[in-house]
DNA sequence: CAAGCAAAAATTGTATACAATATGGCATTG
DNA sequence: CAATGCCATATTGTATACAATTTTTGCTTG
């Protein structure tokens, strides 16, 4: 069973611009319920009924929708509401693409800031990913994967870099989600083992082939050419199930 | 004098998810008044007071403001307002450091594409920014610079390329009107002629190399040593002056 | 019975009103 | 006279009410 909200607010607030006060609250509440699979893509997002849930009126709502949209978690169709965001498989051999060509010069300049304290951060995280595989949670591996690329990004000390990369690895998660042939092998640890080596050797570039290598891996393991099932309930009632 | 509006709404919204209907046309005017610097960085935006001059209510100011802030060009700060960004000397240097990452690849790309067609319209792009630069319309022929580069991401075809870099210019724009050495340098077409051509032959590792020197003499065209002018007040006050 | 239209319901877009927070000036006090 | 604390003002954060648009449903009509 998944345990709650791998992300947390100052995880966000670290490299996002995002609006004050309650309103990011809600973003995060929001963007890891999308992440956990517990809102699944396509579900549409009304926000009377987001409002009552959280308790908070319409306003602050939209806020929070309008601010999810930027980073392409859920999609606003004009006069017609908010909806999880259904990557297409365009989109996700876009957003893949674009890692492939920032996440290793991200690493790379990370790999030049690093520090004693980050490398015992990162060496507990991948703990942490062992663990959430070993107990089968396999939302909460994909969560700790996707933090550790951002992790990444943020010890490169670049604030550009990390919130682009911020907006592609929540995207990913999605689309690993949507389009993975098999969502646990898209969770091993093993790079991010290998990463954690290259870091603590200072081998930047290493660092950044490994980074690159993943990256290739993970793209490669997507089954991009089938549209992911949906539309069962309609069809399960027309077939007579 | 400026003519107005160089960018249009649906020059945005090819590849932006922004809000719906009004609110999107108050984020373009206000963006174009930023980035024509009649709105200077660090000045308030209050949102009783944009709303009055555009006559709508607060609710459609603070959505634009807010899209905009994602965009970096207004930083939101709680309960004290929106403010036209003033982009730091380091910020600077990450915004071209990932101009110059991106925008050869995004290039590269876009040589594959090009059709007949584009081409024409990037020829009478050119001869635009040329006439604005005779006239001496220099926040004009930054504008056009800007969308130049735009329209090259828009013809890579690859949306999520194209949201990154049309984010990464709006900023730059910004950047180079409050660091350049010469404004009127920052804007000189030859670059994009020569770009042109390369896109003509077909020569996409050559319209990818020129991007990049291209990027890179524009960062390095920035005097990003010394603080631009600015918080006088206080210093004067201490100076006695 | 099907197709098209019209009215009603629901949902989003916008405006306004109220609450909370920060700023600036003034008075009080040491 | 300077410094600090407090109150008035202004501005943002939030909630609610109204308008516009879309979707659905039921009716009429061919």
């Amino acid at each position: 069973m998944p345990s709650d909200t791998p992300l947390t607010p100052q995880s966000l607030d670290a490299s996002f611009s995002l609006p004050p006060g309650r309103v990011l609250d809600i973003c995060v509440r929001l963007q890891n319920a999308i992440l956990a699979q517990r809102l699944k893509p396509g579900a549409k997002l009304s926000e009377d009924e987001v409002g009552e849930i959280f308790s908070s009126s319409r306003t602050v709502i939209r806020a929070a929708l309008q601010a999810l949209a930027h980073t392409g978690l859920v999609e606003i169709k004009k006069n017609r509401g908010a909806y999880v965001a259904k990557p297409t498989i365009i989109n996700a051999h876009e957003v893949f693409e674009a890692r492939t060509l920032i996440e290793p010069e991200v690493t790379r300049r990370a790999a030049k800031n690093i520090t004693a304290e980050d490398l015992k951060k990162l060496t507990k995280h991948i703990e942490a990913e062992h663990l959430a595989l070993a107990s089968n949670d396999i939302s909460k591996a994909l969560a700790l994967s996707g933090i550790f690329h951002i992790a990444i990004a943020n010890i490169a000390s670049h604030a550009v870099y990390s919130n682009i990369v911020q907006s592609l690895i929540t995207q990913s998660s999605l689309i690993i989600a949507l389009y993975a042939k098999r969502p646990d092998t898209a969770c091993e640890s093993h790079s991010h083992a290998a990463l954690l080596e290259a870091f603590s050797k200072g081998d930047g570039e290493a660092a950044a082939a490994i980074m690159q290598s993943h990256l290739v891996d993970l793209h490669s393991g997507l089954n991009l050419r089938t549209l992911p099932v949906e539309q069962p309930s309609l069809a399960k009632a027309l077939a007579g199930i």
